[in-house]
DNA sequence: GTCTATATTGCGATAGAC
DNA sequence: GTCTATCGCAATATAGAC
């Protein structure tokens, strides 16, 4: 199903709407008022507010789920390797959609019935991901063998992901340059490797 | 100000449906439906839904100034010590206080314009406390000399707290035990503490 | 497809009896 | 201090003209 134009301009407009103030408390006024357009168009494209909710959300979340099928076949790589992978495909995700933290941090904390299933979906199959990938480094010898993986795998998640969710907080009271994400997510996840990592 | 039992009842019931739902999305009916009280009670005793709104905050908020006061005091301590006392403390608070992540998510994604200030102040001086005692275990020779530590701090709040932040949606794809908090946290600060001491 | 005008519902706040 | 009844407002959704 292509998207019209007006379409396309009213999931752009509500994208940070939503982002930044969550869903109940944006109107569908303010939405198609930025949009230039007149608030019928909302249920003629999207039947209604939560249409466009769910538009924008399904939207947001292309991209992890390309960069998963990425990770997953990417089967030449060692389980470290594809840690390492898949912490720079973190960094490179939220620079690419800078609103995504929010709306999963939304998401987790109050979920709205349309977006949960979606995010809990997706979020299932990083967690796995990342479990498995560390158990295969356990069994190679890569990984100290006395680790558990549920609670390194979440361990992973927390120390890359917390980050993007607090930055706009965090940037109140420090500050950050333009390559911090990058710079954050190699020095966090240099800290985790050597945490895990088996001293032969 | 000491509270009454109708204060007390109002901001209970109201605390889980504000943690839950958002402030937005939760009626002043709703809470006053549940506290077997009418609306006009929560214009009488908090002046409104936002004063009732801050006063749960306020309420959940007490117990991490009073830790943060406690460590801090502690002089005695040796920097890796200090840290470890801030993890315990992570625990038993989130222990103590079930809503408590999500009230601090909440307003950092979508800040309310009352709660933001309060949480600003206080994950501020969270953050300054990690700062100044990593760069204390740095001087002293305990902790790698090329750590930023200001990357540092905010992956040893985000290894411990994402956890917490996301529990309700973990639970869904894997099963936690009661004591499943303490655990994750010795294990995730475990992880944490062996990426960044110096290995002399 | 896009607009205006309106229907309808639910909200927070409050006046006033008790 | 607690209640009922109601006011006034803002929300989403939609009917119907163009």
């Amino acid at each position: 199903m292509m998207k019209t134009d007006t379409q396309l301009k009213l999931i752009e407009i509500a994208t940070p709407l939503f982002a930044t103030k969550g869903f109940s408390s944006v109107s569908v006024r303010e939405v198609t008022d930025s949009a230039q357009t007149n608030v019928s168009a909302i249920s003629y494209h999207f039947n209604g507010k939560e249409g466009l909710y769910q538009a924008v959300l399904e939207e947001q979340f292309t991209p992890i789920m390309q960069a998963l099928q990425v990770a997953k076949n990417n089967n030449s790589l060692s389980p470290i390797e594809r840690l390492t992978f898949y912490a720079d495909q973190i960094a490179y995700i939220h620079a690419q959609r800078p609103f995504l933290a929010r709306f999963i941090s939304s998401e987790v904390t109050n979920p709205t019935g349309y977006g949960g299933p979606v995010i809990e979906k997706h979020l299932s199959q990083v967690y796995q991901f990342l479990r498995s990938t560390l158990q295969e480094g356990i069994d190679n010898g890569d990984v100290q063998p006395d680790l558990n993986i549920a609670y390194a795998a979440i361990s992973l998640a927390g120390i890359l992901n917390f980050y993007f969710i607090t930055k706009p907080l965090i940037q109140k009271f420090t500050p950050l340059t333009e390559d911090a994400n990058a710079q954050y997510t190699t020095h966090a996840f240099h800290i985790y490797l050597h945490g895990i990592i088996n001293k032969a």
